[in-house]
DNA sequence: GAGTAGTGCAACTCATAAGTTGCACTTAGG
DNA sequence: CCTAAGTGCAACTTATGAGTTGCACTACTC
């Protein structure tokens, strides 16, 4: 379970992709599109967008010639509720270490 | 808002560190003491750790000569929140642009 | 007060990721 | 058909991060 959590991190922990993501999420664009209001080539973009594909953070939709690409929300929001279900785990765990070392 | 949130991730987007967190999880622990459970060094641990503080996702507890290192869970709930929220804007976004498309 | 456990700092290697340039391939459109 | 827009692949440079070794410093402890 967590080890497809880890590189979904690691795809979030990068400026240039949360541009990406931002600009995607005004609409649907390739790549071409995307490095027109991007100050990063093509290439990068290309690149940026196969990671975000990888954690299925982004996916492609053929549109003609282009390759456009959506954000995948629902891979944010499930994220979001694993991290957020790690972080009750260890409220859980922590609030039973506190009280066993209170005891002592 | 967002500037703080990308470093986080980038710091979770790491197996090692994850490991650091699970070991802090049952209690905390020194670096020299994570370096005898994890296969890695206590400089290795040193830095991870320094990373993991700059986030504050965890935090230097002085006892005697030794550094101890715990667990800071509000962090990792806030920003489970922050991403959920995101998600959640991400959603309505989405929503309406293709609403916008079928409108047409 | 001497020894030792624990920490901190610095320099180094090594791997990987970000970004670039260049070229080949494909496919819509006049 | 033939041009051009869009994409894909490959090689390269560069920067950064993970990990190591070595040594110096601090502060408990006996």
């Amino acid at each position: 379970m967590t080890d497809t959590l880890v590189p979904v991190f690691a795809a979030l922990g990068d400026e240039t992709r949360w541009s990406i993501l931002a600009a995607l999420g005004e609409g649907d664009a390739s790549a071409s599109a995307l490095a027109g209001r991007l100050p990063v080539t093509r290439q990068a973009i290309a690149k940026h967008l196969a990671v975000l594909q990888e954690v299925g953070l982004v996916e492609p939709v053929r549109v003609g010639r282009e390759v456009r690409f959506r954000v995948v929300g629902a891979t944010l929001d499930a994220t979001a509720r694993r991290l957020e279900a790690l972080g009750a785990e260890w409220d859980a765990r922590l609030a039973a270490i506190r009280q066993i070392a209170e005891s002592l």
